[in-house]
DNA sequence: ACATTTTATGTACTGAGTACATATTTGGAT
DNA sequence: ATCCAAATATGTACTCAGTACATAAAATGT
């Protein structure tokens, strides 16, 4: 699925890598909005048109991993076990992930890093709230075709909707208690609480629609 | 509540009005990103410097709405009355809205060239985005502090989270059911469907949390 | 080694937003 | 009316992200 590195894509793909580090490591140090394109560009040992071939937009450098992201989600909701409903489906997966602990739900000193610089510039948060949207419509789209819709209605969009809202609270409880406790253990357990409750919450209050049923394409 | 508009102030809001009205049509026509600022002061009759003072940013001048919003949703959940629970308020609230024709809630063809112009532009999306979770924040405020809590715990924020959540799908599908119809009708009935329905979900989803109860502060 | 395609990088421009200075207007005081 | 102080309008000059377009420097296949 992805495999196949030639030369060319390999260089082009450490170059990438390089400027998106370098940027990242800058971003945290002294703030998205007190670095320039125009420093991490030298500092990447390359040019200024280089760093926008790679990256449209500036906060692209930071958020380089949104793809994913969407991946899995998509993944999880259509190749899941057709006994499985879907929103129970991405509750396990939350669960696996912290387990795993994958970067999606790691909470640390390091993340914490990277939360607050995000919150420090509007520019990034926006982008933040575009991929949670991008996300959502991600999400409606695989319920839909996992259910068996031919297009997203009004009743994917919301069970999207609820559940991305969902994460989110819970990935941001899951933050604020790790800022308070300091505790990566408690952090995860607010984080799954969250996640729990809002399914269980979701699961009755969907249970008119397909996405709490466990039924799959025909 | 706001009526101490001396002379001074009337002429300033004067010219904020007359620069949002005129920016806003020129956005409406050709669309956001192919207006300049430095076409929008002219055209309002003014300095480049005046529209910049009066907007920080050029999307200002277009969502020139949203404190009267956020105060509306306040005020609703803040002095509501005590046996109505916050979740049922809102309800009550978006069919008042509708019935009195809110521009908030108006499905017609000149708020689908409002829908358009902000769908064309990243910047206005962006905006937009930013104005809900603001809005959230706002609800979870009203909700923790109708509620009788000193600070919004998670409760709160899912509960205002997942309320934004089904608005903002409620008035996309409203939307959405105008353009398909043409007929803002049908489209207010697909909007209080989405409402309705997700009050009710919700309604059961947070059977265990304050704010489906008729709680007030003590 | 050569031609072709990709990738890296330079130059010059546009347009939003900021810092700072200056003018103009307004409300109130004499 | 006249003058003063605060608020408002506007000008100048700058920074920085992002774009258009051209060119150089690999890399790949023949």
């Amino acid at each position: 699925m992805s495999t196949p590195p030639d030369r060319r894509t390999r260089k082009r793909l450490a170059t990438r890598l390089g400027i998106s580090n370098i940027a990242t490591r800058l971003f945290l140090d002294r703030g998205f909005d007190n670095v320039t394109v125009d420093e991490i560009a030298p500092a990447a040992d390359g040019g200024r048109m280089t760093v926008f071939n790679h990256f449209p937009r500036k906060e692209d450098m930071f958020f380089d991993r949104d793809e994913e992201l969407r991946q899995l989600l998509r993944a999880t909701l259509l190749q899941r076990d057709p006994g499985v409903a879907p929103i129970e489906a991405l509750r396990l997966l939350a669960h696996r992930l912290v387990e795993e602990q994958s970067p999606y739900v790691r909470f640390s000193t390091a993340s914490q890093g990277f939360v607050k610089t995000i919150e420090a510039s509007e520019t990034l948060k926006a982008r933040a709230r575009a991929i949670r949207d991008e996300i959502a419509q991600v999400v409606a789209d695989a319920l839909a075709e996992s259910t068996g819709k031919k297009a997203v209605d009004a009743d994917a969009r919301l069970a999207a909707s609820l559940l991305l809202a969902t994460w989110t609270v819970a990935l941001i409880h899951g933050h604020q208690t790790f800022r308070q406790k300091r505790n990566a253990g408690e952090a995860r357990a607010a984080f799954l609480a969250v996640i729990d409750k809002g399914t269980a919450g979701l699961t009755v209050a969907l249970a008119g629609t397909a996405y709490i049923r466990a039924a799959t394409v025909p």
